[in-house]
DNA sequence: GGATTGGATAAGTAAATATTATAGTACCGG
DNA sequence: CCGGTACTATAATATTTACTTATCCAATCC
C-alpha cells in the first residue's frame, strides 16, 4: 500500500470511472486498472464493483478510502512542516555560553527575536572551558566564547571586541585620579576570578614588565562577585567591560583607564564545521553579520583560522 | 515521500547509522543512502547529519520522523480495518423487505446476528414491486422477495416456503367446523390485499373452478388492517401463514384448512448477479443456507435460474 | 599513523510501473 | 434485438525506479 495508489484509489472513487481517474492523473487508464488490481492483491479485497458502466466503492473500498484521505492529508501536513523549518516558522535553537559570554548573546538575541520570533532558544549556561566540547558532541549547535578553542572541526567566528575595565568604587581614590599609570596599582589589592585564563597570564606579563607588585589578595569565583567586592571598596578588579557597563552607567563603578593595561578580549562563535547548519542557527549567524554590518565597533564578525 | 523512504528514515534514525538500518531492513547500505538521499533532495532539507560517526537527525529529520511514525501506525490500522472487514468484525449490511418478507427475514436476522453480531443491518422497507431495481441499483445487496423477479442480471435464491391460510375469527362458524370445502366460502366476505398479485388470479381461478363465488367485499392496503378486520369477525381472509402464526399461536385468529385452497407462497433472496458480494452478504446467504440445512422445512436454499 | 568503521558514488541489474494495442462487457437508442 | 458507445481488462513492450556489487573517501580508534 503506497501513496500512488491510495491517490489512485481516490481518483476512481471520486471520478467513478478508472478511464476519468486516468485523465485526472495524467496517467492512462491501463495504468490505473492495473494500480487499483494490484492493490487489490495486495490487500486481498476488491475494492470496487465494476460490474456496472460507473465503478463503484466496496466496503473495503470505502474504508479504505477513508484511510487514504487521512494519509495524504497527514502527508501533506508533514510537507508543509519541513517547509515551515525552512522558513523559520518552526525550529529550536540550541546555544552554550558561560556567565559572561551570555551578555554578547543578551543584545544579539533581542534582534534575533524580532526576526524570528517563531524560532525557539534554548540556552545552556556552561564552563567556558566545557563549550567546545558540548558544540562537538552537538548538546548545541553554537558556543559563545571568549577564547579560540582548538580542534579541526570547529568554525571560530570573532564577532565582538571587548576591552577590559580596570574598576574601583566612585569613593576610591584612584576614581579621581587624571592619569593612572600601571606603576600607580603596585599598591593595590587586586581581585581576581579563580579560572586560569590567557588573560591572566596576559596581565601578571604586564605588570612584571613594569617591574610593578601585583597583590592578588582576593580570587572570587563569579564576575558578579567580584564586582560585589569591588563596589563595597574593597580593592580594583581587571574585568572585562562587559560586565560592567551597567555599573559604570549607573556610577556604583568606576572605570580607571590605564594605557599599559589595555587588553582586548574577543568573543566568538563556534559551531561545527562539516556539519550542516540548521536554519535557526543559519539565521542566527546571519543576525550576527548584520549587527557587525549595521551598528560597527565592537561588533564584527570575523571567520577566524582553525589551529 | 512514500512509506518506504520513511520506513528507510526512522530506521537510519533509530538505528543511528545507515548500515545498521540496511542490515535492519534487509537492504544493502548503499540502497539505504540513496533512498535518503532521494527523499532529502525531494524535500529540500538534509535529514541527517552524516559529519561524525552516527548519523544524527536534523531537525527537519526529526520533525519528518515524527510523522513518519503517525503515517506508518495509519498505514497499518488501515491494514486492519480491511482485515475486519473480511472476519466480519466491521461492516454493513443494506438489506431490502416489504410488510410480508420482513417476517421471514426477522427469523433469520436473530441467527445472524448471533454470528456475526458486528455487522450492522438496514432493512429498507419497499415495495414488493421496486426492490428488484433497488437491487439492481444497488441500494440494496439483497433484496427479500415472494415472487420469482425477471432480468438476466439477478440470481434468486428460494429460501422459504409459505402456505396461505384461511383465518377467521375464534367466534366464526368456521372456526369450529370439521372440515370446510371451498363451496363452504362462498357465502363468506372475502377480505383482500389490494395489490394485484399473481396469487390473488390463482385464487380467483380456484374459485371459479370450483364455480363458487367469491364475494371481495374488503380491500385493505397492509396486512396488518387485514388481520385486524378479520379478528373483529368482518370476514375471512387468505393470507400468508407467516404473517398468522402469531395471532393462530394466541387464539386471535383460527386456521381454516380448505383442500382446494393450498397455496404455496416462496420467499426469495435476490442479489446482482456480477457484482462481487460483500463479506457481510456472504455470511447473511450462508447462515439462510445454514438454516435450511439445520431446521429443515419449510426453510430451504434452492437458487433459481435466471428468466 | 595505520586499521577500522561508516557513508557516498558509479555502474550494472532486477523490479516495478508505465505505455500502446487489443479484446471483452455493460448500456443506450433505433 | 442489435449495433454503437463507453468503459475496463489483458497482453506485450518500453521506461523508469530501485536495488546490488564494487570501490572510494572521511572520521574515529588504538
Amino acid at each position: 500500500m503506497d501513496f500512488t495508489q491510495l491517490e489512485t484509489l481516490l481518483a476512481v472513487a471520486e471520478e467513478k470511472g478508472f478511464s476519468r481517474a486516468a485523465a485526472r492523473l495524467h496517467r492512462t487508464q491501463p495504468a490505473v486498472s492495473q494500480t487499483i488490481h494490484k492493490l487489490e492483491g495486495d490487500l486481498g479485497e476488491l475494492l470496487f464493483d465494476r460490474s456496472s458502466r460507473e465503478a463503484n466503492l466496496t466496503t473495503a473500498g470505502e474504508v479504505l478510502c477513508d484511510y487514504a484521505r487521512r494519509l495524504l492529508k497527514l502527508r501533506s501536513e508533514a510537507g508543509s512542516a519541513i517547509q515551515e523549518i525552512r522558513n523559520l516558522e518552526r525550529g529550536r535553537l540550541q546555544l552554550a555560553a558561560n556567565e559572561y559570554t551570555c551578555l554578547y548573546l543578551l543584545r544579539v538575541l533581542d534582534r534575533f527575536q524580532r526576526i524570528c520570533p517563531q524560532i525557539g532558544i534554548t540556552v545552556h549556561r556552561s564552563l567556558a572551558s566545557k563549550i567546545p566540547e558540548e558544540v562537538l558532541e552537538r548538546t548545541v549547535e553554537i558556543g559563545i566564547l571568549s577564547f579560540h578553542p582548538e580542534g579541526e572541526h570547529l568554525r571560530t567566528i570573532a564577532v565582538y571586541t571587548d576591552e577590559l575595565a580596570l574598576v574601583v568604587s566612585p569613593r576610591h581614590p584612584l576614581a579621581r585620579a587624571r592619569r593612572v599609570t600601571i606603576e600607580d596599582l603596585g599598591a593595590e589589592n587586586f581581585i581576581a576570578h579563580n579560572v586560569p585564563s590567557p588573560l591572566r597570564r596576559q596581565v601578571i606579563a604586564a605588570f612584571a614588565k613594569h617591574k610593578t607588585p601585583l597583590n592578588m589578595g582576593v580570587e572570587l569565583p563569579s564576575l558578579e562577585a567580584i564586582k560585589r567586592c569591588v563596589s563595597l571598596g574593597n580593592g580594583v578588579a581587571l574585568v572585562p567591560g562587559l560586565t560592567v557597563e551597567q555599573e559604570i552607567a549607573s556610577g556604583e563603578l568606576v572605570r580607571v583607564p590605564v594605557e599599559a593595561l589595555r587588553f582586548e578580549r574577543h568573543i566568538r562563535l563556534v559551531h561545527r564545521k562539516r556539519a550542516p547548519l540548521s536554519h535557526a542557527a543559519a539565521a542566527f549567524l546571519q543576525v550576527v553579520r548584520d549587527l557587525a554590518g549595521d551598528a560597527g565597533e565592537p561588533y564584527e564578525f570575523r571567520v577566524e583560522r582553525s589551529v
